[in-house]
DNA sequence: TGGGGAGGCGGACGAGCGTTCGAACGGCAG
DNA sequence: CTGCCGTTCGAACGCTCGTCCGCCTCCCCA
């Protein structure tokens, strides 16, 4: 594992008005997650979480930055002094998601812990952080291949260093000849990260139970003795309807 | 379950160059899969099909009309022969992919089989269908709330449908104090549709072995005795990085 | 008291967007 | 041959977008 634990490097090049991006690092060993920060980073947070429910909401090509401004109250050209370009924004926006999640995860799971408790810790984070906050990791699952570069390469690392943390978890789970360990890791993934699209707080149980359900389901169907037989009758090959077999 | 089955009736309402929308009604009764169909179909099937490859990779908002014309080799304006706006091409793409998918679940499924061959055949016909037409598939996830009005409410009907018919097989198979039926079934919808976000060809296994996977985790899963226990030590409240609870 | 920088704003710019219009082309019916 | 109709196109319209420029207002510190 390279130890990404820069805390701002490589793209910073420039220097925006407040001579470098300032104190915002996601891997500042502040104690206390609730510091104070300074008035600056305060109103910058304020508006991330702003631009990342109008992205969330109308997709991030389609929202403008007038959008942001109106929901903000901040004038169009004022949001130029907190980011670069709608791209810094966005990159912002998921850098900082993508840190904090990872960064809990790391301090909430004990290596010594069995791989079943570190399991439904895993879970447990992730959903309810996404289910907190819906908006950012709607548009962190949406638009994930928008950002391209040195910022596009930095988020990609981050999402891969916190997959190979449930990777390492299923991987110690997952008897001898059980399924694909790709295709249960990502089915795992798969099942918690669809959450957007269907959950709503009214009717839907909130995020530890739908985390406990999930692990149990998950953990039980993993550790299947042989298999459940794949049972006889499949389904034909079926042509694509799309005329051919579209790849 | 209201009769959904009306040809292609309420929104159609003007008369756009043939006529009216020509033969491409996702209840017809032909028989044969393949029938050669009119020119016109042909060439609005291709553009459907371009269109789509367009709208996955850039996403719909930032797909301009003008790529399309690029890839199909249509000029701009004549591309507005086959549909009526942006809009209206992206309502075309979807409402053949879920009413394909629709129609070829239902004509799949028997009624007299027991429920977990029934989930076998559900689900390696949506993984093959979803692996075969990875870019309409995407742009069925991604772009599920672009459309609006009578459109978006004709989607939206076909999606819940096709939803449905998950929804009752995992409910015959959920034992008395599984978990939650829409947790589950929605979980394993995620687990199957998550795949365009990590699956690659040339070393994941093909659709028929994944949903083979996918299925016996499944169906192990949601048969665990009691449940697997919870396990004690889940995580603290944990405040949201997001300042508040970002609701 | 005065100078300077952080913070903010109105207004404009060029580019690209979806869409439309009127004209042209080719084959078939009269 | 003449006229029509399905099909295609070039060129433009009006609009919104991201971004930038110059100017203003405060407040802090000397």
């Amino acid at each position: 594992m390279t130890a990404t634990s820069d805390t701002s490097g490589s793209s910073d090049t420039s220097g925006s008005p407040p001579s470098e991006r300032p104190t915002s690092g996601s891997a500042a060993p502040e104690p206390p997650a609730s510091a104070p920060r300074s008035e600056y980073d305060e109103k910058l947070l304020g508006i991330l979480r702003s631009a990342a429910a109008i992205f969330a909401e109308k997709g991030y090509h389609r929202a403008s930055i007038r959008d942001i401004a109106a929901a903000t109250e901040i004038s169009l050209s004022g949001l130029y002094y907190y980011f670069r370009s709608k791209e810094d924004l966005l990159f912002l926006i998921q850098e900082h998601c993508f840190g904090t999640l990872l960064e809990r995860q790391r301090s909430a799971l004990d290596p010594k812990q069995p791989a079943e408790a570190r399991l439904r810790t895993f879970m447990g984070i992730h959903l309810s952080y996404f289910l907190a906050n819906r908006a950012e990791m709607k548009v962190l699952s949406h638009e994930s291949d928008v950002l391209t570069g040195t910022p596009g390469r930095k988020v990609h690392g981050l999402k891969r260093a916190y997959a190979r943390v449930l990777l390492e978890i299923v991987d110690e789970l997952r008897p001898e000849k059980g399924p694909d360990l790709r295709t249960a890791t990502f089915g795992l993934f798969g099942m918690m990260n669809w959450i957007y699209t269907w959950h709503r707080d009214d009717r839907d149980a909130p995020a530890d139970r739908l985390a406990d359900e999930m692990a149990t389901l998950f953990l039980e169907g993993i550790r299947a003795p042989g298999s459940a037989r794949p049972a006889a009758g499949g389904q034909p090959p079926s042509p694509s309807i799309w005329r051919d077999g579209r790849r």
